[in-house]
DNA sequence: CCATTAATTTCAT
DNA sequence: ATGAAATTAATGG
């Protein structure tokens, strides 16, 4: 299956309708809970986590995006505020648009428009799925759900060899659970095959 | 080598 | 089966 990185512009397009580069240390936010989306955000360099904290203070992460991934878009199309943060993991470039130069931007070329939309169309496919899989009181269940919706970001259809960039703790709180309990399901699906573990990486 | 961060194991519930 | 705490491994200066 072909895969959409949502959403992946140009970066001289972005730039030539005023986007400005910016540089962001590790766990450092581009934005934060409540924050007015005023811009357009794609990362050209780094790594950043979607995220909110439940009222134990555990950690939800949404989502974890690298290069060429924007974040956020969508609620440039609403009067809502970010109902999440955005935390750089790494030291990153990103690039962020003006929400009106945006507009414009989408306005002047219409392709970018049914292009986001197969992208946003992509995102509530799979996200659907992520909350079947997370709705299920089963901890493989739970784990297939989220390698699934990671490989759809991939491009290539190769089977058990795509490599999962996350820490286990990572993988914890992207599926609601525990690290002991991400480590012991990943020795079981191991053993019964549906994943490959090299050197604590985990191919899927 | 020391400090930091991640992975795994142990142990109690 | 699960999670907190302890232990071990790796990574980065």
């Amino acid at each position: 299956m072909k895969t959409i990185s949502c959403m992946n512009i140009d970066e001289s397009l972005l730039h030539s309708f005023g986007a400005e580069d910016k540089d962001y240390k590790k766990r450092e936010a581009v934005f934060r809970e409540e924050d007015h989306a005023l811009y357009y955000f794609q990362i050209s360099e780094g790594k950043v986590k979607l995220n909110n904290y439940n009222e134990n203070g555990k950690e939800f992460i949404h989502n974890i995006l690298g290069k060429k991934q924007s974040f956020g878009e969508a609620m440039l199309f609403l009067n809502q505020n970010y109902p999440i943060n955005a935390i750089c993991l790494e030291d990153s470039r990103i690039i962020r648009l003006p929400k009106n130069n945006f507009f414009e931007m989408i306005k002047q070329n219409p392709d970018l428009s049914l292009e986001m939309n197969a992208c946003f169309s992509q995102e509530i496919f799979y996200k659907l799925k992520m909350v079947q899989s997370l709705a299920s009181e089963n901890p493989m269940q739970r784990l297939k759900g989220l390698l699934e919706y990671l490989k759809s970001y991939h491009d290539e259809d190769c089977q058990k060899c795509f490599h999962i960039e996350f820490t286990r703790q990572q993988i914890a709180n992207l599926t609601g659970m525990r690290v002991e309990t991400v480590i012991r399901t990943l020795k079981k699906m191991e053993k019964e095959g549906s994943i490959i573990l090299k050197d604590r990486k985990i191919l899927y």
